[in-house]
DNA sequence: CCTATAGTTCTATAATCGTGGAATTATGGA
DNA sequence: TCCATAATTCCACGATTATAGAACTATAGG
């Protein structure tokens, strides 16, 4: 499940900054080249917090040409909060009752990150 | 909202054990020594690992008579996923979805932490 | 093949984190 | 007041992480 991992990769400014960017961005992701121009930061630096975030399979990327296209993995995100909802905190209904609230409150506001990302 | 101090505090498998091990501990918590001894811990190692997860806010400490009992603070919990789902994945439908599932199961299951806790 | 572009990997260095021994603080009881 | 217990803070040191320069790999176009 490595659940740590995930937590590791979100628990740093930079790299939590590009996850939620990435998510914004939508399903169609960014490429490498494009993250690192929005973000102001060296390739190299960006590519490393990228490799971490994929490891935590938070994100995925796929070639297209000479760009690397990174992807947030929703699915990955769910399966990390149900972690925590369920397997760390039991389910407990102080967790749960607050969560159904925005859970059926459904896509919404969202405040913005760092920068915002393309479409 | 200090989201990052709580994914850097449970991104370390001995904390995120503790934390677990209060979840299931309940309400009532435990004191510092009782956690020590079942997780077979120095004391003061353990204490710097109560420290930062009181940081982080995720659990909450009150003293009575020598010890100083710990317990998991639930509502501050569904505050961090209540941030991932909203602020950070814009309470998109990949997500909550899913979520939802998990939220109306309510209390069931729950995988065993460590060491089985009190009561 | 040559060159430009897009990213990654290698590497070194600085900074932060984790651990546990020793000293310290707080409380309760004789 | 003195002692035992409960826990924290201080400190040192090894381990891990973050950053970015330089070198490398992959692709597209001429």
């Amino acid at each position: 499940m490595r659940v740590i991992e995930a937590f590791s990769a979100l628990a740093h400014s930079g790299r939590l900054a590009v996850f939620r960017w990435l998510v914004r961005a939508g399903p169609d992701g960014a490429a490498a080249g494009d993250i690192a121009r929005a973000f102001n930061t060296p390739a190299n630096t960006l590519s490393t917090q990228l490799a971490i975030l994929s490891r935590a399979g938070l994100i995925r990327s796929h070639r297209t040409g000479r760009s690397i296209i990174y992807a947030a993995d929703f699915a990955r995100v769910a399966e990390v909060l149900g972690f925590i909802v369920e397997d760390c905190c039991g389910g407990s209904p102080e967790v749960c009752t607050p969560l159904m609230t925005i859970a059926t409150r459904g896509a919404c506001c969202a405040a913005d990150a760092a920068t915002t990302p393309p479409q």
